[in-house]
DNA sequence: AGCACGCCGACT
DNA sequence: GTCGGCGTGCTC
């Protein structure tokens, strides 16, 4: 390499958490800089009028001047030598931004740490810095003035004494100048606030249990072990049924991977994240494994990250976020219960950590193993199309066995004249529990519970005739009957029925409960059993949910009464009876995953009976029995739900078959909203639709219309994943010519919740 | 974020 | 006319 040959520029991206700085700006990399001045160090470069002082990362390196060579400034400086991590989780984050849709700076920030911690520490107030009189007199001369932001914010400076800067200059349209403009005149002050970080609590170490697979478990961890040290990494799903030890696996897999002296992250959905599972980890690996969740402060979370990335630690546990530890020596990534929906971010971007730690084992090397009971149909068909190596385990170890099922036919149990929300066979099998002092669950699926209509009689649900997903009820005025049906995905709209299509019967409407209807429910059917309750909505707060649910481990109560939380993670031994009350109100939420995730949820709440000694009996209460997700997760056959489940998907075009993109419009104005959506469908169906494959839905109003006063609006694009990718791209083109700014817009790529 | 520029109302 | 507050736009 001669020096000094050619100028080589730095496209750098400023280290200011702001977006309108979304953008980077080239500088020029002075000889002596040339060879620290790779993608990912940190540069520390003049930016500005005032040629301030910033650091940012270096994202591209390139010969060409954007721009007159003269205007470009030369990079200051290179900070911290160790950026060869920084550089990847740099290109996981362009990786990101580029397949899900956000800015860089959004991108960057759910990477790196760094930029966080940045930011909290510059967190700013405004306080007064003269006396009440003062300020008093000063206020008077500003009104004579008419200085009419300095008059607005010594108001509020005097009645609240001292506010946020931020909340200052968004909410009450106080500039910056202004501000410094009265504190340098000494009349304000303006403090910065500084961030505490507290120390880690520490777990001791215990003894060691020797890890001891059957066959089926070995077999599965020595085909990872032996691609790995043969080099070929790759993608496993270890599918494997309740309680035949997929954790045993992970263990035996992670102990090997770090003998060959390579690091392990292992990602497990934030429920998951108790005592006993952590616990486990700790006992076998010591103080080389740490954990993230979201209890800690970002101080805490940083200091991880520094010790990770100084190689202090072989195995980082945490949710989603931890997938971006920066190991350099990273070799295998762990995705426990792959199939959750905590694993797609519900921020943008939202991205999908499945995918992305593809996307980033892919950069060093590293193979990820996906493990679960019900695996995402995303990851079936992958490893039915040969992308992943499916792992299979069968037997279940100990002694442990299935518990038995009951399908309930609730549309017989209306024609017994049984009206209450327990079947006949529940009654009597909570009486029968009841009696033994033995412990039982009622699940209640809160989920869809609001607007699908179906027939009480014959159960018949309202359906779109294009998108085979079930109607909402929109009530229009205020009397009930009198709305209107509307899909969400396309906007198709019927008004309200009074009858059955099909079998004329009146008693069609919306219906469900709520856990606390079901509760005393519960208490007037069985007067004599101790009951708790457990939801999303009543009850606040994570302690609490611990609480009650030591509560009822310490059998304080007979039942337990919640949603979709108590059938997750906890081991209840003494639990012998499940009884699912309602298993269709997952199953006509309006998306096309919800015959996934009711599968599921009934397997997880199958799989909470009889965890102990003693045989479990569960009670699945629907209106539609002959329907596949009821019947396969009555029989625990998980491959024949999945064929069916997949031949659907391919039918209507739906994700992983082919890919979806949700598009969310917002804005304060309900037209710009629905201009700007109907623009965007437009855009879809005039310059990509020639593309193979692609169509466009909508626009149609979002299911949560309006939130926080903005209204929402929304398309869908289907297709191909690829041809996708280049339709986003293509719309973010259109979106920043438009240049509204009044409007938002948001991607979604195969959401998992329904807008 | 911070700095310059330029518009517009108030006042000598 | 000038002075100065305050919104707007740009920063390689």
């Amino acid at each position: 390499m001669g020096k000094g040959i050619w100028t080589v520029y730095a496209d750098i991206i400023v280290d200011i958490s702001l977006e309108k700085l979304d953008k980077t700006y080239q500088y020029r990399i002075p000889e002596d800089l040339e060879k620290e001045a790779v993608i990912g160090a940190r540069a520390l470069v003049s930016f500005g009028k005032g040629s301030r002082e910033i650091t940012g990362y270096i994202l591209d390196l390139s010969l060409e001047p954007k721009l007159a060579p003269e205007k470009i400034k030369p990079i200051k400086k290179i900070l911290s030598g160790q950026t060869i991590i920084e550089s990847e989780l740099i290109r996981l984050a362009w990786w990101i931004r580029d397949t899900y849709g956000s800015t860089m700076n959004e991108a960057l920030k759910t990477v790196l740490p760094v930029k966080q911690a940045v930011q909290a520490k510059e967190k700013k107030s405004v306080s007064l810095a003269v006396s009440r009189e003062e300020a008093l007199t000063l206020l008077a001369e500003f009104e004579r003035k008419k200085n009419r932001a300095r008059v607005r914010l010594l108001t509020e400076l005097l009645e609240e004494g001292t506010m946020d800067y931020r909340f200052l200059t968004q909410k009450f349209a106080i500039s910056p100048q202004t501000v410094k403009g009265l504190a340098d005149r000494r009349i304000v002050h303006i403090e910065k606030e500084t961030v505490y970080r507290n120390p880690v609590a520490k777990e001791v170490p215990g003894k060691e249990k020797a890890i001891c697979l059957n066959e089926e478990q070995r077999r599965a961890a020595e085909t990872i072990i032996d691609n790995m040290n043969r080099g070929i990494p790759g993608t496993y799903l270890l599918f494997g049924v309740t309680g035949s030890g997929k954790t045993e696996v992970y263990l035996s897999v992670i102990e090997q991977v770090i003998a060959s002296g390579k690091q392990v992250i292992m990602l497990i959905p934030e429920i998951a994240l108790t005592y006993q599972t952590v616990k486990r980890f700790y006992h076998r690996f010591g103080d080389r494994i740490s954990i993230l969740n979201s209890k800690m402060s970002k101080g805490e979370r940083y200091d991880q990250y520094v010790r990770a990335r100084q190689g202090e630690i072989d195995v980082m546990i945490g949710p989603r976020s931890a997938l971006f530890t920066p190991f350099t020596r990273l070799g295998l990534i762990i995705m426990d219960e792959e199939h959750e929906g905590s694993y797609k971010s519900e921020q943008v971007p939202k991205y999908h950590a499945r995918e992305t730690a593809v996307e980033r084992a892919g950069y060093c090397g590293a193979s990820v193993l996906l493990g679960s009971a019900t695996p995402s149909a995303e990851s079936y068909y992958r490893a039915k199309q040969g992308e992943y190596t499916l792992l299979t385990l069968t037997k279940r170890a100990g002694a442990a066995q299935l518990p038995k099922v009951y399908v309930e036919d609730l549309r017989e149990e209306l024609k017994a004249k049984n009206y209450s929300i327990f079947s006949r066979r529940l009654k009597a099998l909570i009486e029968d529990r009841l009696k033994k002092r033995e412990q039982i669950m009622l699940f209640l699926n809160r989920r869809g519970y609001a607007g699908f209509v179906s027939c009480r009689e014959c159960g018949h649900v309202m359906k779109c005739p294009h998108c085979d997903i079930s109607l909402k009820y929109h009530q229009i005025g205020y009397v009930k009957g009198q709305g209107k049906l509307v899909c969400h995905y396309c906007g198709y709209e019927m008004p309200m029925v009074d009858t059955c299509p099909e079998c004329g019967s009146k008693y069609i409407g919306t219906f469900g409960i709520g856990t606390q209807q079901a509760e005393e429910m519960v208490r007037k059917a069985f007067p004599g059993a101790v009951t708790l309750r457990m939801d999303t909505d009543t009850t606040s707060g994570k302690d609490k949910h611990e609480q009650i649910l030591a509560a009822f481990a310490g059998h304080e109560a007979d039942i337990l009464i919640g949603t979709q939380m108590i059938v997750k993670g906890h081991d209840f031994p003494e639990v012998t009876l499940v009884g699912v009350l309602a298993a269709d109100l997952s199953m006509y939420a309006d998306d096309y995953r919800s015959g996934e995730r009711t599968f599921q949820l009934l397997c997880q709440a199958a799989g909470r009976a009889g965890r102990g000694t003693r045989a479990g009996e569960v009670v699945i209460q629907t209106y539609h029995p002959e329907e596949y997700c009821i019947a396969a997760a009555a029989s625990q056959d998980y491959i024949s739900f999945i064929r069916q489940e997949l031949s659907y998907r391919e039918l209507m075009g739906y994700p992983p078959v082919s890919s979806l993109i949700a598009l969310l419009v917002m804005s304060e104005v309900e037209r710009y909203a629905v201009s700007f959506a109907s623009f965007l469908a437009d855009f879809v169906r005039k310059s990509c639709s020639e593309q193979e494959g692609v169509s466009c839905l909508g626009p149609s109003p979002a299911v949560l219309s309006k939130a926080n006063d903005i209204y929402r609006q929304v398309v869908y694009v289907k297709g191909k994943k690829e041809t996708l990718t280049w339709v986003k791209q293509k719309l973010e083109q259109a979106i920043r010519a438009a240049g509204r700014k009044e409007v938002t817009v948001q991607f979604d790529f195969d959401p998992i919740n329904s807008y």
